[in-house]
DNA sequence: TCTAAATGTCTATTAATATAGACAACCATA
DNA sequence: TATGGTTGTCTATATTAATAGACATTTAGA
């Protein structure tokens, strides 16, 4: 089953982010638990005790639980689908798929615009912006890391209203912005880095989804622009023209 | 610069990956070169040697070229971009991004849809379907890798017209089909497969962006699901609304 | 309650990864 | 043409990853 040495990536790693899809695609569902483990050492041609250790990097992430005499269940494997939209909005986006929806602020601040900011947000380079560093949860599970500007002209206040509702939506309409649309959306994939790897509960090596998006008012004008990074692992994008 | 130790990735691997993102996103541009050999061993905390592995993986995905007594010099470069519209297309989608753009017939062939296959594309289970593996490339870098399956009924030929015109939108229209739209896509990340690595010339661990999508006809009958593959490192996606 | 099927733990060995240091070879330029 | 800065190559050693085998422990079910 193809799993290949001497790449850079340790064989246990690689089956561990193997097994993981294949709970993701629910392939094990069936039985509820991942075949035992000299059955996935000779799928993936490797000892067992190589496989124990992807099992053991699973179970510190919560995917497994191993029991004795039983075999190794399995925990969790929901992978949220966010679509995107010219409406996209997260806790809308996320809809049934979690009962629980959480958004945290990390961390505010005003601070002059990069140009990498003030370009998308068409402000002048050095302009004053907020910055929102948010964490969002479903069911209590960390499923984004946000990195949101505004232009301070214009909403002031806003980390508070985020902070009090834990919703961008609602902060907009606090700030009387009942509505705004998505115009347009950058994805690309890359290793977790150190802070993902904290906040999104994350093991080391793993993948996340990053999308940079621009939101404006109905007007046209924008008004945020932000970077949000997702595990790869339990979240994708679905897009719907 | 924070690598990490211990975590199934190498050092070597974590920081090929990193010079790569910094290559990518133009850090080095002015110096045309990538930082001496010690430079970034004090930058990652790593012995010499280590950012030496890195370098070389670089070195064999054509990326650097490292010339004794002058430094290590970037090759290449570009990331492309690929939007996602309702009208999207391949080629049209690259436009001047890249000179020459071509479209491979891999591989092709009628089979029993799968139900994976046939719920998308509005079919019962195990109906016929036409089933494309094609290649995709940029001034002969490969970009994407992707497999396409089309409702047999209505398609007999288009593997034939694919192979002629290395086009889809061009199949399409052999076949009598002036337009199609995309309606949904569906991205996600994972790391690169065997097959990845061959067709795509990506080195062992290297992450790819999956789009999986459905086109339809102007009256919205589905007539292709296709699951592409791209290189993390030098594609992105923009989703405009 | 015995047995088969799992996971848990231990020892030992080999291969790959990372560090360390020394010096050669090459290039640009003052 | 001498020099400083850079990559290339070599040897040696320590740590981590992977394999191999044996046996203990736990669970579910006949």
């Amino acid at each position: 089953m193809n799993v290949q040495r001497q790449n850079g990536v340790a064989l246990w790693r690689q089956i561990a982010d193997r097994i993981r899809a294949s709970i993701a695609n629910g392939e094990y569902d069936a039985a509820g638990k991942v075949p035992p483990e000299m059955v996935l050492a000779a799928q993936f041609g490797v000892n067992r005790h190589t496989v124990r250790s992807a099992l053991a990097a699973l179970a510190q992430e919560g995917i497994v639980r191993a029991v004795q005499g039983r075999g190794t269940l399995i925990e969790r494997k929901e992978r949220l689908n966010f679509p995107i939209t010219r409406r996209t909005r997260f806790n809308e986006g996320i809809g049934d798929q979690a009962r629980e929806k959480e958004g945290l602020l990390l961390q505010s601040g005003e601070e002059p615009a990069s140009s990498g900011v003030a370009t998308p947000l068409g402000l002048e380079e050095g302009a004053p912006v907020i910055r929102l560093e948010t964490l969002r949860k479903a069911d209590g599970r960390p499923v984004s890391r946000s990195t949101a500007w505004f232009p301070a002209a214009r909403f002031a206040g806003i980390a508070e209203a985020y902070r009090d509702s834990g919703s961008i939506t609602a902060a907009f309409k606090a700030l009387g912005l009942p509505d705004y649309l998505r115009v347009w959306t950058e994805i690309t994939a890359s290793h977790a880095d150190e802070q993902d790897l904290v906040d999104l509960r994350l093991s080391p090596g793993a993948i996340i989804l990053i999308a940079r998006a621009l939101n404006t008012d109905p007007d046209g004008a924008p008004i945020q622009y932000a970077v949000s990074r997702f595990p790869a692992d339990s979240v994708q994008f679905t897009i719907e023209n």
